[in-house]
DNA sequence: ACCTGAACACCGTTCAAGT
DNA sequence: ACCTGAACACCGTTCAAGT
């Protein structure tokens, strides 16, 4: 009647993640999984609903990290230093994790929960907020974003193969950035 | 000894990019493609290597498709004007293939081949290199395309959540766009 | 309350055999 | 020269049976 709790939730989601890391996305079984953890394939479905389910999970876990990276990488002294800095901590996370940093826009895995939404965006804002204006925080939050996603997101994807030097390419969006968004208009 | 040929690989790129737009990525199995095509499964192994292939192959369907979109959308009058259209018709052409754009730069699905990657740049090189000079023209290319690309595939994997207007987002960061590719410094 | 083995439906892929 | 059926290894997932 007792039961012995053999694995967590936690270390399948810390196995998941190693798994993709090292062999990729589709290495990612749920039996590999079980194999990590030690414990059988079905076993799994007592703390997960599925393998769609556990992405997810590592997505979101992945998110808080760079979240994290970001928010620390803020002094909130000088904006335009921030906003650079929040774009190296982004792009340094990503390459730190180039397997599991795919996920975390992808619509194929589905949307993560809106609290974890929320919660990442609160650093992007606040890094725009004093460039760009209350009034155009949110719309100058979603054009950071885009390119530092966009950019790390082909960059990991090798779709900057036509020479030239990707990290000037970065540096100058960056200038750029800091442009546009010290408009004020 | 004959021999009939009841489909080709055009048919069956073509089914498979149905199949993705109608039921997602996950519907597609090499089973549904033959179906589609009116052959059995293993016959597809006589036009593609696997079911990789046959992604890679559509997703370069794609592509060419796109770039042929964005290329019409270009007069060579005003600069300024091209690089509006030429984000307004990405981004509608994203829009209008929700299901298989998200393939065009996945890590996952594998690098198109280096070819179909520099006719693709072509257009984004001649928009940016009116506004932004020549000696800044890969860098510039880049910085446009990432944004794009990031705000769309945002955008497709529903991650402007926060309210606030999307098209309006778009907006400022075209305004903003045009007036970072502009310094000439 | 959790774990297990067995089973199911469904994959991608290979290949000898047909025409 | 292409198509087919059968087979293989491997998936995700379910569930009755154990402790």
């Amino acid at each position: 009647m007792p039961a012995v709790a053999r694995t967590s939730t936690e270390a399948m989601v810390a196995a998941g993640r190693r798994i993709i890391e090292h062999d990729g996305l589709d290495a990612l079984t749920m039996l590999a999984v079980a194999d990590a953890v030690g414990v059988r394939g079905s076993s799994l479905y007592k703390r997960v609903s599925g393998r769609d389910a556990l992405v997810v999970m590592i997505a979101e876990q992945v998110i808080g990290e760079l979240v994290e990276a970001v928010d620390q990488a803020l002094d909130g002294e000088d904006a335009a230093r921030d906003l650079r800095a929040f774009a190296n901590a982004f792009r340094a996370f990503a390459h730190r994790n180039r397997a599991t940093y795919p996920l975390l826009f992808d619509a194929q895995a589905g949307p993560v929960s809106p609290a974890v939404l929320e919660r990442s965006a609160a650093p992007v804002r606040r890094v725009v907020a004093a460039l760009a204006g209350p009034e155009h925080e949110l719309s100058a939050a979603r054009m950071l974003t885009a390119w530092a996603h966009g950019f790390v997101s082909m960059e990991l994807a090798g779709a900057f193969q036509l020479g030239g030097d990707v990290d000037e390419a970065w540096e100058y969006a960056l200038d750029g950035l800091i442009t546009a968004l010290s408009r004020h208009d």
